[in-house]
Order: C-alpha cells, then sequence, then structure tokens
DNA sequence: TGTACATCAGTGAACGCGCGTTCACTGATGTAC
DNA sequence: TGTACATCAGTGAACGCGCGTTCACTGATGTAC
C-alpha cells in the first residue's frame, strides 16, 4: 500500500494523451473553490491548489506561467461570473432606472456571496499582472454593460442629461463602497440587510438629499 | 572593526535607565515611515522595522506583543491623523454644507496621500486584532465628529430631517469608494483631479440626478 | 501483427528565501550599604 | 568613597514553517513502419 500523501485528497487519474487541457480547468475550479471556501486568499498557495486537484505542484507550472497568472484567470472567471448575475438581474425589467438598481442589488450580493473573491478583484494592489492591458476593467464588458444600462435611462428622460461615463462611475463607486465595507467593517452598524443599504443610497443618490423646492 | 549588520543602518545608542519607552515611539515610528515608503504592507515586517530601528528583531517584543498589535499601533496612529486632518479642513467654513463637502475632500487626500496605509486601516480583512472593541471604528472620534458635522446640516435645515447617522454612513460609503478605486484601479479613465469626482459625486449625492420637476 | 520510438502528462526531490517568534545570555546603569 | 548587587535594555543565535519555483526524471499512450 503506497503512502498517501494526504488524508483528503487522493491520487488524480492522468488525462489521456491530448486531454492534458482538461487539468487547467481542474485547476481553475480548485483555486476557485479554495478562495471561496477558506475566505482567505493567502490559503490558495500553488502547493495548496495541487493538494485540492489531487496532483503535484509542479504540475500547475503546466498550465500556468507563474503564480500571479493563476490569480488572474480565478479572477478573470469571477469577473465574467459577475456580469452575467448583474445581466440577469436586469433581465425582463422594462423601468431603466429599475433595472439599474437590480444591476447594484446584483452587484453587491456577488460581492458578499463570494468575499475573498471580490477583495482579490478590487481591494488588492496589482491584481491585473504585468503584461495585460491596463484599461482591462474599463474595456470589459461588465463595465460596458453598466454604461450601456445608464445610456438606456438617459435615453428615456428618466436622469437629467449628462455624461453616461461619469454616472456610471458614480454608481461604481457607491456600489463598491457599500460592498468593500460590509467586508472589511463586517461589526460596523449597517442596516440590517444590506440591499436596504443600497437601495436607500441609490436613492438618495438618484433623488437627492436637498429639501425640495417650496 | 566589527561587521556592521547592514550598509543602510548603524545600531542605535542604548536608552538609558527608565527611558526604554522610548523604543516603543521609534518602532512605531520606523514602522510608520517604512509603510509609507515602500508602499507595501509585506514589507513592514518585525525584521524590516528593527532593521530601520537599528535595534534587534527580538527588542521589538519589548514592546508590543506581536506583530498584529504593532501594525495596529500604526492604523490606530493613522487614523487620529485623519481625523486631525478633517477637522483642520473644516476649520472656519460657516456654512455646514461646504464643510461636510471640505471633509469628504480631505478625507480622499489622506487616503491617496498614505494609501498602503489606508489599504491597512480601510481594506483589509480582521485589521482590528482580537481583544480589541469590534465597534472600535464606529465608537472612534474621527467617526463621531462626521455624524457631527451631519447633524449641523441637519440643525441648520440644509438638509431634509433624516437619521444623521444613516446620512453620514452614505457618505462614509462614497468617499471610501472613490478613495479606494482610485488605490486599487489607478489606470481608470478618472476626471483628472480626485476632487474633481468628489465635488461631483457629493453634489450628484446631495442634489440628485432626477430631472428638476417641471 | 509486432515492435521501436516519440511524445505527452505528469512526478519527486530539492533549492533558497524571509518570515514571526523564542530563549538563554550580556553588559551597562544605577542603588544600597 | 568604595563595592556588591539588582535591574533594565537590549543581543545573538536559532527554531520551524510554508512558500514559489526548478530540474532531471519516468512511465503510460499512441504512432510509424
Amino acid at each position: 500500500m503506497p503512502a498517501t500523501r494526504s488524508s483528503a485528497s487522493s491520487r488524480r487519474a492522468r488525462a489521456r494523451r491530448g486531454e492534458g487541457a482538461r487539468l487547467r480547468e481542474e485547476i481553475l475550479a480548485a483555486a476557485t473553490r479554495l478562495l471561496a471556501e477558506t475566505d482567505d486568499e493567502e490559503a490558495v498557495s500553488i502547493r495548496a491548489v495541487a493538494e485540492a486537484v489531487g496532483v503535484t505542484p509542479p504540475s500547475i507550472y503546466l498550465h500556468f506561467a507563474d503564480k500571479t497568472e493563476l490569480i488572474f484567470a480565478v479572477c478573470e472567471e469571477q469577473f465574467r461570473q459577475l456580469d452575467a448575475e448583474m445581466t440577469a438581474a436586469e433581465a425582463g425589467v422594462d423601468d431603466p432606472v429599475e433595472a439599474l438598481r437590480r444591476r447594484g442589488q446584483a452587484y453587491v450580493r456577488f460581492g458578499l456571496r463570494n468575499a475573498e473573491a471580490y477583495r482579490v478583484l478590487f481591494m488588492y494592489k496589482d491584481h491585473v499582472p504585468e503584461g495585460v492591458d491596463d484599461q482591462y476593467l474599463y474595456r470589459s464588458e461588465t463595465f460596458n454593460h453598466l454604461v450601456e444600462s445608464v445610456q438606456r435611462c438617459l435615453d428615456a428622460g428618466a436622469f437629467r442629461p449628462g455624461d453616461p461615463l461619469q454616472i456610471s462611475i458614480g454608481l461604481w463607486v457607491m456600489v463598491h463602497g457599500i460592498t468593500s465595507l460590509l467586508i472589511t467593517v463586517p461589526t460596523f452598524p449597517w442596516p440590517a440587510e444590506p440591499g436596504e443599504l443600497v437601495d436607500r443610497l441609490i436613492t438618495d443618490h438618484l433623488k437627492g438629499l436637498l429639501p425640495e423646492p417650496s
């Protein structure tokens, strides 16, 4: 009986010829799962990922140049997932302002449900490795869909005229502010429901705090 | 000629009897300076701090129980500094809304000028060590001064009636959103001046995006 | 149908690194008598 | 005024740890002839 390297995992079956690329997907999935389960990016080491997949550490380098590239690949996937969830939240909503509100709610929900992934995406420095377009976020589908959603509000006359990019930045700042503070300072006396905070702030942001003209 | 441990630093003169506590201040100052200069919390190791002070690593433990306690002490100091700068920004301004705006501007300026300290304060998990009141931020002078500043706006009738705590949370969310995104995603096409972004967002937040009633 | 060979998908062992922390100690400074 | 002693402010060396990464290798799988 050969010694097992760990009580938690067993050796993975070797891929057949030409199917080596499948390991890449398994590594990505394991890294994503580890990030969610441990809620700690430091626990997602090359060694831990290899162990979770059932493979030795050097195998990771068959598919990723280094650790940075692996983590970035995880982030890319999460970022697409965020877009998908926001798009789904908007689906079938006719009122463009209500659609935008649901988009915001979905953003915060995603961030809180995938807190550690969210931290890596938006609260780390240098999460975009060298060699990657540094306009990555700006040029992304994810951000673009927000701008389009804002544009629909402008087209419908629901907002007073303005630059959709600047309005989008304002909305992003707000939902990011909410998400990141809820993650980092969870013991603060926040409203009971994060959704409440999002709704109130979006409403304040859109309608204003100043007294109505009398 | 004795070997020097480093080309960069020399042995610090030993404190006299009863003045050992002075080392504590020197350690704090060195850690703060290291954080600012390297712009990287990971570079602020016990060893690096000791080296910067001109002392051996075990000496740190004469004044701090462990690394967490040292970093937290640095954070506390920075947090007081943030309060001082916001208070100074408000000084002599009569209009309470304008005072609030200056407070926000000062917050963002502080965060950008002390980016790595800001990250440790508000973008790390568990920056408040075990044993410290987990309502630390909420009960702080720094946060309290914001609430008081909001209360002055309410008292002056400059805001429509509302809960000063909730309004304060909204404002904090916004300035934190701006500061943290500017730090983390500096390559995004932000407005040229951070102050511009702060002003526009505070204005939008206060006045609203919706069309004026016609 | 058999066999030599190339290729592919990994393995095993080790590298050097910097880290936080501990422990037994030293030597200058001040104090009691 | 001298000296033994306690105390204080540190030092020096080492501990074990987990990390990313490299390098030479192995052995199963498929292919050419």
